[in-house]
DNA sequence: ACCAACATGTAAGAAGTTACATGATTTA
DNA sequence: TAAATCATGTAACTTCTTACATGTTGGT
């Protein structure tokens, strides 16, 4: 929908870049694409680098464009909460000891905030807020939301902590 | 782990009940026990309800339980984002028009609102923070996180209605 | 020459959903 | 006696992960 794409575009944008809340390996990517392709909602043109090395650049087609714009606009009931295994770890954290669960807890917090700096090192491409309907509208809003998910998130690791240590 | 459960009872926890954390359908847990079972991690003992009817009523063996906890005291790796549909959404909010796209942000708002009141009065059952290390600690670890996660969750919402309202 | 990154796929299996399928018990 | 809830399963399918499999290109 933004740009012409490679299969493996897509996969360094799910896995190496800053997209937050969607992900796939590039073993689901490549049949996915094939999959549209016969269904008529995306195409590609075959380009070479170098001397024989062939890229398949997918680009959306026309009858694409619209089922993806009839889907963005619907009504949608909310998921249910997503899994969580640290939550599911927690709610049987009584069966852990004391001087166990503190450094389980500890490690989490760690790497969270490790990755709400990444999101705030992003986050300084944004020196103005973007304007809506700008091609940056979106990175800007699901930034926005990744950075307040990872700090409510470090909020209840610490809450958690708290609550095994006073006592 | 907690208390002998059959697979409807395990199903109900997850569909009606208040974890908020985890999910399965039935065709799943059956299943799933069944194998359990093979693995020797739990047993079953057949109850009698009424007439003929035959309950599964399981329960964890000493095997089952070292292995849970073994795999509960591992320190992990945070997971990725999970995937969240209406994250997606915004991501691509640009093509929407903004008659359209108030009314859709609305109804998300309107539907966590709903959700979040649902785990306050929930909460209203934990008059007191239990004790850690009694047995209703991880309901409320797990409740005071479900909330904090719909406020967060509210929050970003109403933060993309206003970048869509103000201009 | 070597290595990292570029580039594209398939196969086997695990996990999860939807639909199919059946019957008993309790409550109004 | 009808409906809701209790109770347990299977089948087909989709989705996702891990591992297998191959070859090119660009930089040092």
């Amino acid at each position: 929908m933004q740009k012409n794409m490679t299969g493996y575009d897509i996969n360094k944008e799910f896995n190496h870049g800053l997209i937050d809340f969607w992900y796939a390996k590039h073993s689901q990517i490549y049949p996915e694409l094939k999959k549209l392709v016969n269904e008529g909602l995306i195409a590609y043109k075959i380009e070479i680098s170098g001397d024989v090395l062939e890229k398949k650049v997918y680009s959306i087609t026309d009858a694409g464009k619209s089922d993806f714009i009839e889907w963005l606009c619907q009504d949608v009931e909310i998921e249910p909460t997503p899994k969580d295994v640290f939550r599911l770890r927690m709610f049987f954290s009584q069966y852990i000891d004391r001087q166990t669960i503190i450094p389980l807890i500890d490690s989490q917090i760690k790497q969270h905030q490790k990755k709400l700096q990444r999101l705030l090192d992003t986050n300084h491409c944004f020196d103005d807020i973007p304007h809506p309907y700008s091609k940056e509208a979106g990175d800007y809003l699901v930034l926005q939301g990744a950075i307040m998910r990872e700090n409510y998130y470090l909020d209840w690791l610490e809450k958690c902590k708290q609550f095994y240590q006073t006592s």
